[in-house]
RNA sequence: GGCCCCGUCGUCUAGCGGUUAGGACACCGGCCUUUCACGCCGGCGGCACGGGUUCGAGUCCCGUCGGGGUCACCA
C-alpha cells in the first residue's frame, strides 16, 4: 500500500477565491485523514498572467486556513528540463506529429462546425501525412481514434469517453513550450501524486490527460472531480480568502462552512478542524453543485466563536479592535474579560470588536445611541443613576455579588425595580441598549469607570 | 450545438425499495431574561415533470424540462 499524496495545483493569477480554497482544502483533509502527504505546485507557465504577488497571496491563505503543506514547493516553471524530456520521448515514440495548420484555419475550421450546429473536433491531414514542412508548427497528441478512454472517479463515479470525441490535442505551442495538459501530467507523476482532486471544472480534460499518461508509460493516478460552486453573484464567489478573513471570519468557522459544501457527515454541523479530518472522506463528497449561503456562513462562524479558545478569541480580536481605533498591547485581563462577556453576541471579529469597543474608549468619549439615550436618558432616570453611582462608592469588594447586592438595596430604599434603572444605566455604560449583563460589565470596566459613567449620563 | 455531470424545503443536506421524508441556516410564533444576544420549544416549507419496473419508488430504468461544466498554440 503505497503512501497516499495529493497536491493542489493553483496558477497565480489572481487571490485564493473561495472554489479554489475548498479544493486546497479537500485535497488537504483527504492527505491528512489518510495520513499521506500535501503537496503545492505553483502553474506559473503563463508568463503573461502569472504574478509573484498571486503566488504570495496564494500561501498566505492557505497559512492562514491552516492547510500548511509537506515537501518544497514546486514551481512549474522551473521543470522546464523534464518537459522537454517528456516531450522527446513523446516524439521519438511517434504519439505526437507536427501539425502545420495555422490557428486561422483552425478557427475557421471551428466556426464553419459551430455554426452548422456540430462540435468542432480537430482533425487534418498532418496527422497521416508524413511529408516534412519548413513551416511553423505544433507538436499534436495522438490520440487512439477508436474505443473508449475510462476511469473510476472517486466522486464522480464511472466516466466513459468514447475515444473520438476527444481532439488530438496540442502538446506543445509552435515556439515549443508544453501546454497544460501535457505538463500536467508529467509534474503530476514527478511529485508522485496518487490522487488528483480538482474541480470538475477538469473532468473533460481527464480522458486526455489518461492518454497521456500511457503513452509516457506513468502510473494512472485516482481522480476525484468535486462539484463546483455557484449561485449567488460571481463577486461573491471570487472573492479572495483574505477578504474573508478581513470581514471577521475564524478560519476554522471558514473551513468548516465550506467543507460542508458538497460534503457532509450525518446531521453534524459544527465540526472543529481536528474533526473534519477525522471524519473526512470523499465517498462522502456530493455530486451535485451547492451555493454560497452568506447567512449560514455567518451562523457556523459565530458558533465557532462561541467554541473557541478565550485565548485565541482575545489574541484574533486584537487586530480588528485596532481597525476600530483601539489599542492594545501586550496581555490584557481586560481584553480577555470583555471578549468572554461579548463572544455570544458577535458573529464574526469584526462585530465582537465593534462590540468590545466600549470598553476601551475614554469615559467621557462614550458615544451614545441616539434612540437609546432619548428613550432613557430622562431627568429622573439620570438622578437615580447619580444616586446609583454614589451608592457604588461604598462597593470595596468590586464582585458581580457585591455589585448586584449594592445595586439591589439601592432600588429596594427608593422603591425602584431593576427594571426601571436597568436600561439607562445600561446605556450610560455601554453607550447603547444591548449589551452583557450590568453587573459583568461592570466588573470588567472597573469600579472607577463604572462609577463615572453612572455618575456623568449626559443627556445632550 | 456536440460531449459529460447534476436535480430532496428559499439555501446546505440526511436518505441508499417499505420513513408521518429527518437535521441545519433563514423566516414566523413562544419560553428564558435587567436589554441584546446565546439557549430552549413550536410552526411554515421539499422529493422538477411524465412514463415505466415492482406488492410497494425520493430511492431502479427511460424520456422531458431545468441547472452546470467543457469544447484554446490558458491553466
Amino acid at each position: 500500500m503505497s503512501e497516499v499524496r495529493v497536491r493542489f495545483a493553483p496558477s497565480p493569477t489572481g487571490v485564493l477565491h473561495l472554489g479554489g480554497a475548498r479544493t486546497a482544502l479537500f485535497n488537504y483533509l483527504f492527505a491528512r485523514h489518510e495520513g499521506g502527504k500535501f503537496l503545492l505546485r505553483i502553474e506559473d507557465t503563463d508568463r503573461e498572467r502569472s504574478t509573484d504577488e498571486s503566488t504570495k497571496a496564494i500561501i498566505d491563505a492557505m497559512a492562514w486556513m491552516g492547510l500548511h503543506h509537506d515537501e518544497e514547493i514546486v514551481y512549474q516553471s522551473k521543470r522546464i528540463d523534464a518537459h522537454q524530456a517528456a516531450l522527446d520521448k513523446l516524439i521519438s515514440q511517434k504519439s505526437v506529429y507536427k501539425c502545420y495548420c495555422t490557428p486561422e484555419e483552425r478557427n475557421a475550421a471551428r466556426e464553419k462546425a459551430e455554426s452548422e450546429g456540430g462540435s468542432y473536433i480537430h482533425r487534418c491531414d498532418c496527422r497521416d501525412a508524413d511529408t516534412e514542412k519548413s513551416l511553423p508548427y505544433v507538436w499534436r497528441f495522438r490520440m487512439p481514434q477508436e474505443g473508449e478512454t475510462v476511469f473510476d472517479d472517486i466522486v464522480q463515479g464511472t466516466i466513459a469517453t468514447a475515444n473520438r470525441e476527444i481532439e488530438d490535442l496540442v502538446v506543445a505551442r509552435q515556439d515549443g513550450s508544453p501546454l497544460y495538459n501535457f505538463v500536467v501530467v508529467v509534474d503530476d507523476a514527478f511529485q508522485r501524486v496518487t490522487h488528483v482532486i480538482r474541480g470538475k471544472d477538469h473532468l473533460t480534460n481527464t480522458p486526455k490527460q489518461i492518454q497521456i499518461y500511457k503513452a509516457l508509460g506513468l502510473p494512472v493516478p485516482q481522480f476525484a472531480h468535486l462539484p463546483l460552486i455557484l449561485g449567488l453573484s460571481k463577486r461573491l464567489r471570487s472573492a479572495g480568502v483574505e477578504s474573508y478573513r478581513d470581514q471577521g471570519y475564524l478560519a476554522s468557522g471558514l473551513n468548516n462552512y465550506i467543507s460542508r459544501l458538497g460534503w457532509s457527515y450525518g446531521d453534524q454541523e459544527i465540526f472543529t478542524f481536528d474533526e473534519i479530518i477525522e471524519k473526512f472522506e470523499l465517498k462522502n463528497v456530493n455530486r451535485s453543485e451547492g451555493s454560497l449561503d452568506l447567512q449560514k456562513m455567518e451562523w457556523v462562524n459565530q458558533q465557532h466563536i462561541q467554541n473557541s479558545d478565550g485565548a485565541l478569541l482575545t489574541r484574533e480580536v486584537v487586530p480588528f479592535l485596532k481597525k476600530e481605533g483601539i489599542d492594545i498591547d501586550g496581555d490584557s485581563s481586560k481584553l480577555a474579560a470583555a471578549v468572554e462577556t461579548m463572544r455570544a453576541r458577535a458573529k464574526t471579529m469584526v462585530e465582537l470588536a465593534q462590540n468590545l469597543k466600549f470598553y476601551f474608549v475614554a469615559d467621557d468619549a462614550l458615544e451614545y445611541d441616539e434612540m437609546a439615550r432619548k428613550k432613557f436618558f430622562t431627568d429622573d432616570a439620570i438622578a437615580k443613576l447619580k444616586g446609583m453611582a454614589a451608592a457604588l462608592e461604598t462597593v470595596t469588594d468590586w464582585t458581580e455579588e457585591a455589585i448586584a447586592e449594592c445595586v439591589n438595596a439601592y432600588i429596594a430604599g427608593h422603591n425602584l425595580k431593576l427594571k426601571d434603572v436597568a436600561q439607562p444605566a445600561r446605556v450610560a455604560l455601554v453607550g447603547r441598549a444591548a449589551g452583557p449583563g450590568l453587573w459583568e460589565t461592570m466588573v470588567v470596566l472597573g469600579k472607577a469607570s463604572s462609577i463615572q459613567r453612572l455618575a456623568t449620563a449626559r443627556t445632550e
